[in-house]
RNA sequence: CGGGGCAUAGCGCAGUUUGGUAGCGCGCACGGUUCGGGUCCGUGAGGUCUGCGGUUCAAAUCCGCAUGCCCCGACCA
């Protein structure tokens, strides 16, 4: 195995913590619980921004940015808003000189003010529905932090939606749900459960909070995404009323949502293994790294000259970059490059040219069982589809992975053996006390209730009672 | 914020027990060699030993205080 890196089964969070520094995605900062996003981690971001923007704009939002600076007053309109959000506030205390009158919070979501300017802006139920998003960053003081998981600050984007009737706003609620869910699974390449998060998870503020839970490859869950129903706790809070077809006065139902830079977490975790990263084909900033062999000096200019062909045949089809170092072997390259990820190898030497050929490497399967000899002239049909089979390849790895770290159980004795390996499902009607039991005694919460019910019912894994839906719990990050 | 650990070259570490002029591996620079799975050899650059104070003829080493980081618990996208 590779000995420039922790291997998982030795030491996940090891593995984790090396890989994320050595293939260059971020590096820790001067400031406690911060991080340097680098280039190849950003750009790695970009893709991620770039496919959920692009979902937004098709389902109708428009995007907008509001300040990084909230009066502390506009946190604690909301009770249960500033109750969940206090111990983690970063507070501006001075300013130019001088202590501030009013106390400013370094936002850790912006519901708040985007409330207060909601109130503002919509007069009548022609102005709705309203749906913005933002790309910003966000501060929460967390106590332990990890590179992408949990950082002091991290980047995200926070869609916040108003609409004349409850109806209209759960239905948004979920339609991003599913926009996550389908972004997962499409662009990541990440099976996700999407559900319904419990009382004491969801969100502060929140009527009902829902999520998309993934598992990563130590069998721990990991929350990708959020979706939140507010019902009229904002509008009420900060008086966001229009005028209904019937002039009479009405409060607003506001949603909001969110996807962060934990996502980088997630595909770290979710396909990487002891050579390093393997990112999904649609999200890679590279998808196609071209690796020239040669030996003497006039096999070096007759190699590159091909392989920048290569490179200008490809460009355009696909994201595709040449590696023309000449202080490092092809072999170190080959390492390198597996290393970071990148889903697909070109590989060609003197004796592939004298023959019209490339070699192709796929990352999700080392070594030579994942090398095939192309005719060069079959590049641009064969690279799109290799990609393409290298993305569904990495999905489906996952979800086996995925099903066969989730058992179903009747007992409480099989819930406990069951948690030892990953998700258990379960018949749940328990409180959120007996929910709060349960993580003392195995440590494991309730990750959500899934939409996708079997139906019928069942007796409830802790409680005994009757039970009329299903649980996932896990161990989560 | 409670419990534990660590802080020495860019990175990983030894040296601290028993005080005596700063060392190894990797990386980096240069030269050569190699290049189809992390080549090899040589030369070289690089350190207020986290900070402040104390003990001592003498402190990376002993003592005190401070700071930062990591791991384990309570909070979280």
């Amino acid at each position: 195995m590779a000995d420039f890196l922790t291997s998982q089964t030795e030491d996940f969070s090891r593995w984790y913590t090396e890989i994320v520094q050595k293939a260059d995605l971020a590096d820790y900062s001067p400031v406690r619980g911060c991080m340097v996003i680098k280039p190849y981690g950003y750009t790695l971001w970009e893709r991620i921004r770039d496919e959920l923007d692009q979902r937004f704009k098709e389902t109708g939002h428009v995007n907008a940015y509001f300040p990084l600076f909230i009066p502390m007053s506009f946190l604690e309109k909301e009770s249960d808003h500033i109750e969940g959000f206090s111990p983690e506030l970063a507070v501006v205390t001075h300013g130019g000189g001088s202590e501030l009158e009013e106390p400013l919070v370094v936002r850790p979501t912006s519901e708040t003010i985007i409330g207060h300017m909601y109130a503002k802006w919509i007069q009548s139920y022609r102005d709705l529905p309203l749906l913005i998003n933002q790309w910003a960053n966000v501060v929460r003081w967390e106590m332990r932090t990890r590179l992408f998981l949990r950082t002091t600050e991290f980047l995200w984007q926070e869609g916040h939606t108003a609409h004349a009737t409850k109806k209209e706003a759960e239905e948004e609620t979920l339609r991003i749900l599913d926009l996550y869910t389908d972004f997962a699974m499409n662009e990541a390449a990440i099976p996700v459960l999407a559900g319904r998060k419990s009382d004491s998870e969801k969100f502060a503020g929140a009527v009902d909070s829902y999520t998309i839970e993934a598992m990563m490859k130590d069998g721990r869950a990991l929350q990708a995404g959020t979706s939140h129903f507010l019902g009229r706790n904002f509008a009420e809070a900060f008086d966001i009323q229009f005028l209904d077809e019937n002039n009479a006065r009405q409060y607003v139902w506001t949603t909001s949502w969110g996807i962060s830079t934990r996502m980088v977490g997630a595909v770290v975790m979710t396909h990487g293994d002891d050579q390093g990263l393997v990112l999904p084909p649609r999200l890679a900033p590279i998808q196609v790294v071209i690796v020239p062999i040669w030996r003497k000096d006039e096999e070096r200019s007759a190699v590159l000259e091909v392989a920048q062909q290569i490179q200008q045949r490809l460009n355009g089809l696909v994201r595709v970059e040449l590696d023309s170092r000449e202080e490092v072997s092809p072999g170190w390259k080959f390492n390198d490059w597996e290393m970071r990820g990148v889903p697909v190898r070109i590989e060609i030497g003197p004796r592939d040219i004298a023959k019209q050929n490339v070699m192709l490497a796929r990352r999700d399967m080392p070594g030579r069982e994942g090398k095939t000899l192309i005719p060069m002239a079959e590049l641009e049909t064969q690279i799109p589809t290799l990609l393409e089979t290298v993305q569904a390849a990495i999905y489906k790895k996952a979800l086996d992975f995925r099903d066969s770290h989730l058992q179903e159980v009747d007992t409480y004795a099989e819930f406990r053996e069951a948690l030892e390996i990953g998700f258990v499902r379960a018949w749940w009607a328990g409180s959120t006390e007996d929910e709060a039991a349960i993580k003392d005694e195995t440590k494991a919460t309730l990750r959500c209730i899934p939409v996708d019910q079997p139906g019928g019912t069942g007796t409830c894994v802790y409680t005994g009672k009757p039970a009329t839906e299903m649980a996932i719990f896990g161990k989560a990050y």
